[in-house]
DNA sequence: ATAAACCTGACTAAAATAGTCAAGTATCAA
DNA sequence: TTGATACTTGACTATTTTAGTCAGGTTTAT
């Protein structure tokens, strides 16, 4: 089970803007610079984000991208959905009759792995981009 | 985070090894039929399972494989090892001086991936093969 | 006007996944 | 002793996913 580059960069640059976030739009170049991640890269992952409505973008010169709503209105899980970041622990259809291996029921470890997705999703429900931000700032100081 | 098929047909085998363990040893081709799974996937997992000492292995006729220790001692955690399905929620060196792009200190998401990691191996910890086998038969009756 | 910044879609090298295939060796049972 | 069963090993491969790059735009402040 790996956590992809996308999902983790999502989330780091979702925390970069989070901090600059008051006071004007943050450009993807700044981002890019500040996290050392790829700025066409970037463009791909906030191209996601704004049609999830995450973030705002504003063109032009002194443009850039602004959270869409409050940072603790901002889950893990928000960001994950955005880009397309899902945890799947079974391959079977939810829906269809057959099981993992073409049964016509469930294999015997299936409800693990439910239980398993579950688990790891609570986990992204629990935290907002507003508990990531204080948490990483406060023990700097 | 996808679960692999590895791990996933892992676990759907010790926990069918696990049911028929008492009488005889139980040969790959029964686990193949009764699970579905491809036997030459599986005999390429039970030579792992085999060096990390969760299965021992009975050559010949009427031969297959035995548990190596009691289900109840065996974890989720020790099976996923032995397979080589690892959960990684970073790609820097854990004792490198550099971030995960390169730069001399930890990134921002770092500690959060820590904490991600390990509350998905807390879930690992916590079930043993015991634990599966019972829940699962018993919800069936 | 022009530079800064967003926007879009196509493309690709490299790695990982999910197996297959081939050629064994060991053991039991008839 | 001869076959059948079952484990053992290592190489091979098609497909998919990942982690980007690249080439062109468009918008807007100055
Ligand atoms: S049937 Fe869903 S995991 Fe096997
Ligand atoms: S995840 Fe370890 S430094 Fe970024």
């Amino acid at each position: 089970m790996k956590l992809t580059s996308k999902g983790r960069y999502a989330v780091m640059a979702l925390m970069d803007l989070a901090r600059f976030n008051n006071i004007n739009p943050v450009s993807l170049r700044d981002i890019s610079l500040r996290q050392g991640i790829s700025l066409d890269y970037l463009e791909q992952i906030f191209s996601k984000l704004r049609k999830k409505e995450i973030v705002q973008s504003v063109r032009g010169t002194q443009g850039g991208y602004v959270l869409n709503r409050k940072a603790k209105d901002i889950k893990l899980t928000n960001i994950f959905d955005a880009v397309d970041e899902k945890v799947k622990t079974v391959q079977c259809k939810k829906d269809s009759k057959k099981g993992c291996n073409g049964k016509a029921t469930k294999c015997i470890t299936h409800n693990l792995w439910d239980e398993l997705e579950n688990h790891i999703n609570n986990f992204f429900e629990e935290k907002s981009l507003e508990d990531l931000v204080k948490n990483n700032f406060e023990k700097r100081v």
